[in-house]
DNA sequence: AATGAGCGTTGCATATGATGCAACACCACG
DNA sequence: CGTGGTGTTGCATCATATGCAACGCTCATT
């Protein structure tokens, strides 16, 4: 719509790549020099984009700010969060959240098993949507329509044999997920891990997150993992309780 | 430099501290209704902004993807990563990995303490810079000039009774950190944790990054930490010796 | 039901402000 | 001492962002 500003933004995903100087930046978005330092001024003076010494320019600090704060407003986050940490202390295996937002699934809390300290870095990151446990239980409860309508436009990667193949076996196994109200992923992603999830609703009753509970199979079993859904249940629908409880997102700040 | 990118970009600020909808943007940023809305519709397509289902907006998703990218190659933290992980196994208190970039100080990495208690701090997230040891050690090796500059545009806020009160201190403590080459912060920032850190160095000898290695002293006495400064100060030589690895030829700093 | 207030949205005329050009400055390299 | 590759600046041109006013919609009020 704002063609200087689709340009400024433009540039981010480049940089993402990597470094680049004025002239890439320039070619790439098929402007003149000027023009393109010009923007990368412009993003720079935001923070959104940093000039290392070699002149070159790469993501900024700001980035990184701006999304920390953007998740901490995430009210859904806020409620859950301790009864995230209190499921994996109960339990011991790795707890996810996660969002759907704009045809990505994206986890926006993660509470870590008692395992090697793995990094927070995941936060943010895209799930694989096709057959992480999270990514059925938020896509199920899309309209028809748009549910089906990115059922098509998606890839369905083999990450293993066990791997949703195929837009058809994606939408009969996101209905199984909606009629049953909890789903699973068993080694659909990594051979060996095991994920199984449950939803978060708002007022509504529409899916607003979900969770989910991973463990490797060298650890617990899949029917051991399966045994805890109860309990992940009950988890999920006491957030569901607090968050749709009464209306803590009346008003903003002012 | 460029006013329509700028106005743009001053949208995200904006919304970092919560939802907020077109009017209230518009009247922020002393524009038009329509045009506060071409500029979110244009940074909604590159999905830096989302209107949630009340039509307000908040910051998107792909600021987090993009966050994400943009310190997955940060090499440092790369070469760095599993040297604190590795620390942080032989210790078990938090490790952090912090870089200097246009006036600020942030966590670039960091692995969890084992113990219960916790610190609270996040990648991404903004040091306290007149306190935090990483941030002394990344602002001591500052040009004199900047340093000193730097020094008068901060606040000094008295965090608790052993903060860093004025620019005055804080300059003569960097000058010593500069001198000796670690630094520590003992209940400066909160009054019963302790940090030692130290610093790692580009081949040119310029300090790129630092780390730190933070305890409660309800664990151990900041004397107990300070036995393991050696130790720490090992890690960030073997980091800077990787790091500034292959060109093994002798810095001309003195 | 009817009315109106408050919000987001659209098309359009205007001139602001973004653009590309060409010339310049700088550095590294031969 | 040139020469080619950078990044940078000032400027004339016109593309493009802007504010306006009118419209449509939803919701609350009567």
């Amino acid at each position: 719509m704002s063609q200087t500003v689709d340009r400024a933004l433009s540039i981010l995903p480049l940089l993402a790549e990597g470094p680049a100087d004025l002239g890439q930046v320039a070619d790439r978005l098929g402007v003149h020099k000027s023009t393109a330092l010009r923007l990368l001024r412009t993003l720079h003076e935001h923070g959104l984009v940093y000039r290392q010494q070699d002149q070159r320019y790469r993501l900024g600090a700001r980035l990184f700010a701006l999304a920390q704060e953007a998740v901490e407003n995430l009210d859904v986050r806020e409620i859950a969060h301790p009864h995230l940490v209190a499921l994996n202390e109960q339990i011991g295996h790795t707890v996810h959240l996660a969002v759907y937002e704009e045809s990505e699934v994206l986890y926006i809390d993660k509470v870590e098993s008692r395992y090697p300290v793995r990094m927070y870095s995941r936060i943010g990151k895209p799930v694989a949507i096709t057959v992480a446990a999270v990514a059925k239980l938020l896509l199920a409860d899309l309209p028809e329509a748009e549910r089906r309508a990115l059922a098509e436009k998606l890839d369905f990667p083999m990450y293993t044999s066990r791997s949703i193949p195929n837009a058809a076996a994606f939408l009969k196994e996101l209905a199984t997920v909606r009629e049953q109200g909890w789903a699973t992923d068993l080694g659909g992603h990594e051979e060996s891990i095991n994920c199984i999830g449950a939803p978060i609703r708002g007022a509504d009753g529409r899916v607003v997150a979900a969770m989910s509970v991973s463990a490797p199979n060298v650890v617990v079993t899949a029917e051991e993992l399966l045994a805890l859904l109860p309990l992940v249940r009950r988890t999920a629908d006491v957030i569901t309780r607090e968050y749709s409880g009464q209306a803590p997102r009346q008003e903003g700040r002012a």
